[in-house]
DNA sequence: TTGGAATGTCAACAAGGCTGACATAGCCTT
DNA sequence: AAGGCTATGTCAGCCTTGTTGACATTCCAA
């Protein structure tokens, strides 16, 4: 028992880490941590007249400024009419704003306004302390072995797509 | 660039996994993760009449069997009725029994019949199919990391409980 | 015997998914 | 110029899963 798993082990190899009994804490510790995760935004949300799709929206925006509605559903992996629902209100109440395209005309890039900045600001930095606190706590080395299984555990189009987006701060 | 991250830095400390850019990036990575995640039950699912709520009440009665409805209330975290809803259905479709208590007979334990544990199991499998791929792609010590940090991101009081759940197979 | 706990149930509602059908504007090829 | 395809929006209706509120039953425990 307290068992090390480091690779020091010459002949079993140690596979214990992929023992049903493991996966399945894995898989509780997903939900559990997924709940976590989105609390506090959530949290911020309730009373307003948005929810998680908003906030997923305003993120996103906020990620990739001028990106078109056809990409912003590719991410998100929702249908038009679900994302136009949110996107409607977000337009109505003045914190999301769409330019047309340059090159194409019938593409609609959408940016968020000053107003949209703020509310995404307040989501965001909600999730972050949460996110920072979990990250301090554990440490880079597990920080980094985070980042490795989450992205594994990813469909391999979104993986590409995740590996390859928005690269700046690193 | 290039950075290791090692614990080696001596003067700087190297707080860069703490950047906001990085745990963006880690919120993104939970998103697209849990996607994926939750995506092959779902497909198993879809079709059936019933839906990832169902997976969830069949998952942890499968896991702490005998455990009572308040008790798989608290670690749902949703409210009676909207589990009774699903619990009726596993209940009339003879995937899940309830046995009265023996100390206090108020009490319902809840139990998978053959049939539940049938479809527990196909669902299982799916799920730990592709967590078993991501851990087994990532190797132990991210997987280690990769627990640390989700426990750290859980609300208190189901780290609590979680940590303390079900030790069994360790 | 009486209050509180564990559970179930009915009803109504909200968020956020989905499908199908249809409309408009603009690009592009012939 | 014309027709077809693309990007986007919209209406209508449905489903799942969450919520609140109110009330009933059974049983434990003081």
């Amino acid at each position: 028992m307290a068992e090390k798993n480091s690779s020091t082990n010459a002949g079993n190899e140690s596979l214990l880490f992929l023992t049903d009994e493991q996966l399945r804490k894995g898989i509780e510790a997903m939900f559990f941590a997924y709940r976590g995760f989105t609390a506090d935004p959530d949290r911020i949300l309730e009373g307003m007249d948005y929810g998680r799709a908003h906030h997923r929206a305003l993120h996103f925006i906020h990620r990739t400024p001028g990106n078109t509605v056809g990409n912003l559903l590719a991410i998100l992996g929702v249908t038009k009419q679900s994302l136009n629902r949110v996107l409607r209100t977000l337009f109505d109440d003045g914190l999301v704003e769409a330019r047309t395209g340059k090159t194409d005309r019938r593409e609609r890039l959408l940016y968020l306004t000053e107003k949209g900045r703020t509310l995404e600001r307040a989501l965001s930095d909600a999730q972050r302390a949460r996110m920072r606190a979990a990250y301090r706590a554990a440490g880079p080395q597990a920080v980094q072995g985070f980042r490795t299984v989450l992205e594994a555990m990813m469909d391999p189009e979104m993986r590409r797509r995740f590996t390859g987006m928005a690269e700046g701060g690193q």
